[in-house]
DNA sequence: TCCGAATCGTAAACCTGGTTGTCGAACATG
DNA sequence: CATGTTCGACAACCAGGTTTACGATTCGGA
């Protein structure tokens, strides 16, 4: 099958990203709008993955799939914010439980919100069964991996 | 009309991401293999936004929508990889030109080529029309300005 | 023609989000 | 009880971006 030169295979990554970065955009804005400004494109996916239970910084790590530091940075930051704090687990000596505060819990839940809100404008714009389309044949062609789905906590957990 | 709880909305970018990230990363792994270890994800697309013709760091900055600074330390770095180099405007002392080397060019052409068998790869799981349904409706939701379309070079130029 | 304004490249300082290496403290196990 | 592993933290570093500033050069209008 011959290479359609007016689909170059560099425009799909690019499209990619521009939906992304829109989307990110889009929430970053909005967030903004309700209350967050100082909330940084990734620390939605960061509270997400925190999750209601909370988590350990080497748990947030392997949830998010970078290094244990990196994860620790990023809580730094958070817990400045207001959005994370830190307790020691009574099991464990060495371990600091990570949980979200009232802050991090109003804007984990008002991303969802956000979120959910973009899609339905896509939904509007494309239809609901494309974007449907759309999100399967990522699926299909993501490695089930990428999002830890074998970790509970990220989807429904 | 309701927000269906199975495909809540941030599923949505996270997926684009991991789209995005598949891609690069093996594009990126395909690159090593060639010849072309040190060459990072990003550096095929600032390749593809310097051109044949070859541009200057702040036009470079346009194209990619980034800062010239951002622009010219890019280019400090791709210049010491051996992919592009810098030479002086005849008509304008200010300006310098940046241009691609030999090397450049070639791994400028092998992104090409390996995006283009990524984007086959993709035809064969999903069907050549869902890709293209997928093009066309992340472009359909993408702000027409994202690519900078309007500057020449980018597509076909 | 000359002088002020705009443009180009570069530098400095800083931020975010990562990395690797190291290390002490605390747990787990033979 | 000695050894090995795990957890969190610290340091140094890197890539990629920002804003601010500035010297050199070019452009354009009085």
């Amino acid at each position: 099958m011959a290479t359609d030169p007016d689909r170059p295979g560099f425009l799909l990554p690019l499209l990619l990203l521009a939906g992304f970065r829109t989307l990110i955009d889009d929430l970053h804005a909005e967030l903004a709008r309700q209350g967050h400004p100082e909330l940084r494109p990734l620390h939605g996916f960061v509270l997400q993955a925190v999750g209601a239970g909370g988590t350990t910084a080497t748990g947030l790590g392997q949830r998010l799939g970078i290094s244990k530091q990196a994860a620790g940075k990023t809580v730094d930051r958070l817990v400045a914010l207001g959005y994370l704090e830190r307790a020691d687990d009574p099991h464990d000596a060495r371990r600091k439980l990570v949980r979200m505060t009232p802050r991090g819990h109003d804007g984990l839940h008002r991303s969802a919100v956000v979120f959910d809100q973009l899609r339905q404008r896509w939904a509007d714009t494309l239809g609901a069964d494309r974007v449907a389309a759309l999100e399967d044949d990522l699926r299909a062609v993501t490695p089930a991996n990428w999002f830890r789905l074998d970790v509970p906590g990220w989807f429904g957990g």
